[in-house]
DNA sequence: ATTAAAAAGTTTCCATGGATACTAAAGATT
DNA sequence: AATCTTTAGTATCCATGGAAACTTTTTAAT
């Protein structure tokens, strides 16, 4: 048994759906002035509570400089607060102001609404093994990715 | 049972995947002067044959704007031809080159083992039914995008 | 037939994000 | 201690892609 044929066929599903949602997500967050990947920058910033932007990079597995630009715009927007590290002066701390949280808050809410909207017309059943199967994804690509920068 | 508030779990994920997906495609497309974008609007003109450019626009649910450009970079590339339309002036017909169809194989090469190399580490099996969910998921997500364009 | 509306593409503007080179601090080497 | 290397982050360059305004052709309405 060769699944393996199948692979770019799920590659290429995966890189559509994933461009669908981005484009989608990009509208939703317009009115907040923040896109997709900012977003999921700000994220995992208030879910961690305090990070090293270096963190960030290796979490996300985005661009220095990238991670860079939207931290820039993210205190600008007072979402979140960057303080040099004491130990080491080259390397900051970000944590998320009061504002951050509340409008994290809202995001989520408007954000949920369309995620369940969008998947609502899925079998509900499948949900978990849907999650599941990409949780398998998600960490063996990191892997690669992480392999391939060494 | 309720499983919807996997939604956002899910959708995150897809997007996570998504963009790493990206990256990646952009870096092995690298040696042909193409995005993954770009090649995404390439393959599927080569696999049509021969299709309006309005067409692509409904097919890969992308900005006209963003087609028309990117059409343009594939003629210049001479990868594909554009030829107006007899019935209506407004629109073009296009169609691989020879060139086009051989650089796709070359191209498809590089993309099929780098697909197969990262799911290569996903048992078999369970590829066939990943397919599936993939399949339902981008179906009902086009779904949704075209009833909000209206 | 004339005017109005829609449709297919293009142009232009601008924020974005990848790549590269750079700065400054920290660690390693001699 | 002085020099070399690595590391964290920034600045700069440039192609990209979304939004909106525009051109030209086609279709609809009066």
């Amino acid at each position: 048994m060769d699944n393996l044929h199948l692979a770019p066929i799920i590659i290429g599903k995966l890189l559509n759906i994933g461009g669908m949602l981005q484009r989608q997500g990009n509208k939703i967050l317009l009115p907040f002035d923040l896109n997709q990947q900012q977003f999921s920058v700000f994220f995992e910033i208030v879910k961690v509570g305090k990070v090293k932007q270096k963190d960030m990079v290796n979490r996300l597995l985005l661009e220095k400089a990238h991670v860079s630009k939207v931290v820039k715009k993210l205190q600008k927007m007072e979402l979140i607060t960057v303080t040099v590290s004491g130990e080491d002066k080259r390397s900051y701390w970000l944590s998320t102001t009061q504002k951050g949280e509340q409008t994290l808050k809202k995001c989520m809410k408007i954000f949920e609404e369309w995620n369940k909207e969008w998947l609502g017309a899925i079998d509900e059943k499948q949900l978990p093994l849907m999650l599941e199967n990409l949780t398998q994804l998600q960490s063996v690509f990191k892997d690669k990715i992480k392999k391939n920068d060494i």
